[in-house]
DNA sequence: TGCCCTTGCGCG
DNA sequence: AAAGCGCGCAAGGGCA
């Protein structure tokens, strides 16, 4: 066994190694009794885009430790895998890891479920570092709190990467090699017992601990929001496990179309005009064969953020509407086509890239993701920004067998979640009374609901004359004074709407968790936006809550599909319908500080009645 | 070629 | 007086 003594935040630590073969279960397991707390770190290959379910990802090193000695476990060896599955396995354990990755990795390579006994120390540096950690990431982060021992390790063993890489690149001679090319063969060809690998894999599962301790204080947050969060994080790794069951039928069937088409129309628009189908260039080539942009907004046309001609959505169907000449003509028709299918094309070859053996789509749900507001983000792909246009994209993905795909949307929340926030009475009582908020809004502005609908939206959004002016396509002058009625209209919202802009160091949700202040990027303020962050993150705790009770109060963890924002999508059991129906409703619904938060339930089917994702 | 930034667009 | 929010992702394009 390789012993390495060394110190981590000054203290001396020990790094156990055992030799393949040489392996003494009796010592290891008297390190870590039953009913302990211990960091755990993984090393494994480098990851593709399948992760743990490639399969050639190996589980390379499970490292166990407690607050001052870390067993770095060879998994080539059977009887350390064994070891360190009867540790993770035990009930009575409790692990701190520093992101999913472990348990995940846990989960599919060692047959260990830790997903509800793990603390993801990520998640408690999201929560105590709400400015994005300001750029930090959990090493850096761990010089700071703990000391400089694995940020050096870490660099340690990069050098040895760059040794191995050069050593099996003698082409390359005196040029520098691409970071991420030499990390990957790095991790994939380091030996396990070199000194250097070991070293940093003990030392991350050690400094795991120490760092969860440090961070649960900087929270600031009550033990219940942090056990939450700990047991949200866990629910999380547990959606990603199951995965997402696709049709793989429909989804290369959507591919193929898709493909097909696009590919034709942008040889067709490269051939017609020497430019790539996504060039920004081909809005100024438009405007050479005809197309009037300046009149595109009289022409009902939207604007990007940055000024130019959007062409999402509807929007490029007013293409149509310009004399162009006869090669700008043909031109707009491949662009039209490409447009269709762009989409398309970009999410079926994400399902196609995501898509593991077991016919899943093991994507990754950050339950704190979102910086800003905490709001709960999908990466690997996005679940959560799939288009409603074609059934097909969506549709793609089905219940597994016996199951069906369940939707339970929350009722117009956000403009709950701030009516009950501010104690505007107006729209309280319009809520209890069931009435249309946008119809109120729009008949206490004297303006038509639609204009009362978007000024409903642009107050949550912080938005002033000048949207609600390109929007609703009204004078500025005309949209000011339907701003200055709405804020009227509803003093005690527009007095919120004040009390959040003088807030300087923090904003808190309903739930005590803190956020960062509105900011620009050059760290101007930002303070009209602090109300959406309130809105918007409050609206994410109580879809939260409504979870929890879900799953504690009716025993339905599992069933959860995937949250998007204001909704659950559960994947239930034909037979259990109705009742899990009524049951997620129920949760769903409830009294926010005075006012009704309620939800509707609806079996997602197709037109053939099969049951798949829609909308 | 790799790296970084910007832009546009899907969802809520 | 003035201010539309939050994400993830792919592609374009400038630069070394």
């Amino acid at each position: 066994m390789q012993i390495f003594a060394t110190v981590l935040g000054g203290q001396p630590v020990q790094i156990k190694a055992p030799r393949a073969g040489a392996f003494d279960p009796v010592a290891f397991h008297a390190t870590f009794p039953s009913g302990g707390v211990y960091g755990l770190d993984t090393e494994s290959t480098a990851f593709t885009k399948l992760a743990q379910w490639d399969p050639d990802f190996r589980l390379r090193l499970v490292q166990i430790a407690t607050k001052d000695t870390a067993y770095v476990l060879d998994m080539t060896d059977v009887h350390q895998q064994t070891a360190a599955r009867n540790v993770l396995t035990d009930q009575a354990n409790t692990f701190i890891s520093h992101n999913n990755v472990d348990v995940l990795s846990a989960a599919v390579h060692l047959d260990a479920d830790i997903t509800r006994r793990n603390w993801d120390t990520l998640v408690l540096a999201s929560m105590a570092f709400t400015d994005r950690m300001a750029g930090r990431d959990l090493k850096t982060l761990t010089t700071e709190l703990i000391g400089p021992e694995l940020e050096a390790a870490e660099a340690a063993l990069e050098a040895h990467f760059y040794e191995l890489y050069a050593a099996a690149h003698p082409e390359l001679g005196k040029r520098k090699a691409a970071k991420d090319k030499v990390q990957r063969y790095g991790w994939d060809t380091v030996a396990s017992d070199h000194p250097a690998y070991v070293l940093y894999a003990g030392l991350d599962a050690i400094a795991a601990h120490h760092l969860a301790e440090k961070l649960v204080p900087l929270t600031g947050a009550t033990a219940t929001l942090i056990e939450t969060e700990m047991w949200l994080a866990g629910e999380a790794n547990r959606i990603q496990l199951r995965g997402s069951l696709v049709d793989k039928a429909m989804l290369e069937e959507l591919a193929a179309e898709a493909n097909t088409a696009a590919g034709d129309a942008e040889a067709a628009i490269l051939d017609l005009t020497g430019l790539k189908a996504r060039s920004p260039k081909l809005i100024g080539w438009f405007g050479e064969h005809g197309a009037v942009w300046d009149a595109w907004e009289s022409m009902g046309g939207d604007l990007t953020d940055t000024g130019n001609p959007s062409l999402a959505k509807d929007n490029a169907k007013l293409l149509s509407l310009f004399e162009m000449d006869e090669v700008g003509a043909r031109v707009r028709e491949a662009y039209l086509t490409f447009k269709a299918h762009q989409d398309k094309v970009l999410k079926t070859n994400a399902v196609r890239e995501h898509l593991a053996p077991d016919g899943r789509v093991h994507s990754t749900l950050k339950t704190i993701g979102a910086a800003t507001t905490a709001r709960m983000s999908s990466t690997d792909p996005n679940m959560q920004n799939f288009s409603k246009e074609d059934p097909r994209t969506r549709g793609m993905f089905v219940p597994a067998p016996g199951h069906v795909l369940l939707s339970c949307d929350f009722d117009q929340v956000e403009l709950r979640v701030v009516a009950a926030l501010a104690g505007e009475q107006v729209m309280i009582n319009a809520i209890l009374a069931g009435d249309d908020l946008h119809t109120l809004s729009a008949e206490r502005i004297n303006r038509p609901r639609s204009i009362g609908k978007m000024a409903n939206f642009l107050i949550v959004y912080g938005g002033g004359g000048r949207a609600l002016a390109s929007q609703a396509r009204i004078p500025r002058d005309d949209a000011d004074a339907a701003v200055s009625a709405w804020r009227a209209a509803y003093p005690a919202i527009a007095s919120l709407n004040q009390r959040m802009m003088g807030l300087t160091s923090e904003i808190r949700t309903v739930s005590g968790r803190r956020l960062e202040v509105g900011k620009l990027k050059n760290g101007g303020s930002r303070a009209y936006a602090n109300i959406n962050y309130l809105i918007q993150s409050s609206a994410r705790d109580l879809l939260v809550d409504a979870w929890h009770r879900f799953a504690t109060a009716y025993g339905r963890a599992d069933m959860v599909w995937m949250p998007i924002h204001d909704e659950l999508v559960l994947e239930v059991p034909e037979e259990l319908v109705e009742q899990v129906s009524r049951e997620i409703e129920e949760c769903m619904t409830f009294d926010f500080l005075g006012v009704p938060i309620s939800a509707t339930a609806a079996v997602l089917r197709d037109e053939a009645g099969v049951s798949r994702w829609g909308k």
